[in-house]
DNA sequence: ATTAAGTCTACTTATTTGGTAGGGTATTAT
DNA sequence: ATAATACCCTACCAAATAAGTAGACTTAAT
């Protein structure tokens, strides 16, 4: 399940998406309209900023606002990033990849099997992007 | 992810599929094989046995056992029992389903792509057995 | 009766999640 | 120049969940 955290996240982007061309959006603004507490909203909004998905500006009129344009942020990248693994095991993780103690990947019959979970699934969110998000 | 608890059960139960004609498999056996915490797989199969997956005989010569051979049993339905919802999002579960608080299911483009992911690891969970994860 | 084995209730501990507090720092309109 | 604005940063806290443990109890075979 994605955490409240990348819902909110999501939340955010989506909003951010649709004012792609309103110059910078305040914080508060994005709280208010999509009801996520505030100050947890911040670093939210910073993390994806030090992530490159995110500018702002400071000072009177600065705020928040996509460094690219939405059709160019993917899903998937937003969900490891705020979520972590897309995968359902450490060992079969792309980006997050542990190796299994007590279980040889090369014949083990959950690894395969999640492997094809995983790429079911990225083949998806690897291509969509936060424009695909808008209606 | 899946917990450690999910993943402890999964080899469990493998075991136990690899030796379903053979009578009751000890605890104490399964964990020392299988490398898993005693006391915690106790509650595990325990677990699993009130949710009619397993079988058990006391005393003596008992252990665990199978309550239907490996390829009755589907891999969703242990997901779903010892690790929870598979869907990403509580709105788009169908065993646990929870609806959006300030997001209306019918336009929500990431409840429409949650849908899908849903639906992709559905295809393969749903139609996989304990007998599929042996080699 | 003794021993082997699962059952049950109840803890404990560690980690993650969700959220808060409050001052610091950069920017810019005036 | 400066005051107002708005993001930045460090630290903390509480609740929930995950992971693991303890010990007494019940049942069955010999």
């Amino acid at each position: 399940m994605l955490s409240k955290k990348s819902q909110y996240a999501f939340k955010a982007l989506t909003y951010l998406s649709e004012k792609f061309n309103d110059g910078p959006v305040l914080i508060s603004e994005i709280a208010k309209k999509k009801k996520i507490p505030l100050k947890f909203l911040e670093n939210i909004l910073l993390e994806l900023k030090k992530a490159n998905i995110l500018d702002s500006k400071k000072g009177k009129g600065g705020g928040y606002f996509l460094k690219q344009p939405p059709e160019k942020i993917k899903v998937a990248t937003v969900i490891r990033l705020v979520n972590g693994p897309i995968a359902m095991l450490p060992c079969v993780s792309l980006y997050f990849y542990e190796r299994c103690k007590n279980c040889n990947e090369n014949h083990c019959g959950l690894h395969d099997m999640m492997v094809e979970v995983r790429d079911a699934t990225l083949n998806i969110v690897e291509n969509r992007t936060l424009r695909d998000l808008l209606l």
